[in-house]
DNA sequence: GTTCCTTACCTCGGAATCGATATATCTTGT
DNA sequence: ACAAGATATATCGATTCCGAGGTAAGGAAC
């Protein structure tokens, strides 16, 4: 996803988008040789990418990488109707949320914020006794432990206040395309 | 880690062990069985862990995992000197973090912090234009990005604040430590 | 001009992980 | 008595991923 992502914005070659995929994600997060490039020929096999010889700036030639209209289509379906993962595993739902202007529908766009919302609601239990009874943040014995849901608390609620605020802005939007459409017909 | 790290506070069988470390890592990250139980029988080969059958409470019978003390010494050298993914994977580092408290030496507890703590001191650009120039949050055309930006800034910044907070109470804790003993001999 | 460093691409073997599948046990409902 | 469902453990093939290694090209240093 990350590799269409970007392509989208402009072409590149292998060595420049493997240093915006480590970039991405928040943190950098390294992604080896071995993962990019067979990657990139999968991609290029399903005729996602295209792929022309130029000379290299500094050294080596390179490889620019171009999407194709079957690759930005699988790049939207990718988008449009993400596996759960993408929605409940931070690294990869920033992966998500620094593409999904490339979904240019505000409706589908605000519906997959929802999902993340709907996800972030539902209370979390990190951690439990013996017998499986949930343990609240002011009897844990560890201040890591506790360090730790303060901070996810509090980036929750950081996050679930953007989502809302951009939620509303998007179905605003959505609200008056709809409002043109039935304006026009 | 987190197995063996949920096993030093008390002896657990497999499938308690994974709805932890399923509900462990801020979020919901469902550990496969295909993962787990192979990992259990490798610390078991490792002598990390011993386990003994006991008839279930509910349903099936139990194989229940107790750590021993070579798997404490392992568990202590992965928290002493963590690999640098999970330093900078979100993901991992809110998993050591929770076990952290199994190091008992407050100034072995602060240096993670603090590598911690210098990972996020570096300033982190998430997108670069066309020339590999960063393009700043004001000039970001997405609102996704921008949020995306906002929300790390956020987060990081209050995981910072915790840091500075606990490493100073612990750096005063190992200056206690080191009074104290100095004053006894 | 030869060595070294950086850029840039690629492949291979092994490790980690997953998903599907299988099995056994106990409780509950009918 | 028997079926259904939750609990609990295990394995296997396929896929994904990584790290080490190799190749090639240009520029800089000496």
């Amino acid at each position: 996803m990350a590799i269409l992502g970007f392509l989208r914005d402009f072409p590149l070659h292998g060595y420049d988008l493997k240093n915006r995929v480590a970039s991405l994600a928040g943190h950098v997060r390294p992604v080896a040789d071995g993962t990019l490039y067979p990657t990139i020929k999968k991609l290029e096999d399903a005729q996602c990418l295209t792929r022309r010889t130029a000379p290299g700036s500094v050294a080596a030639p390179r490889h620019m990488l171009e999407i194709t209209q079957t690759g930005t289509d699988q790049l939207r379906r990718w988008l449009r109707d993400p596996e759960q993962g993408f929605i409940t595993d931070d690294n990869k739902w920033y992966v998500l949320l620094a593409f999904l202007h490339h979904l240019e529908n505000p409706r589908e766009q605000a519906l997959v914020l929802t999902r993340r919302r709907e996800f972030l609601d539902q209370p979390t239990q990190l951690f439990f006794d013996e017998n499986g009874a949930p343990i609240p943040p002011e009897l844990l014995e560890s201040p890591f432990r506790k360090g730790l849901m303060q901070i996810h608390r509090s980036t929750n609620l950081t996050e679930i206040d953007w989502l809302d605020r951009q939620t509303t802005e998007l179905n605003r939007r959505a609200g008056f395309t709809v409002h043109q459409r039935s304006g026009e017909s």
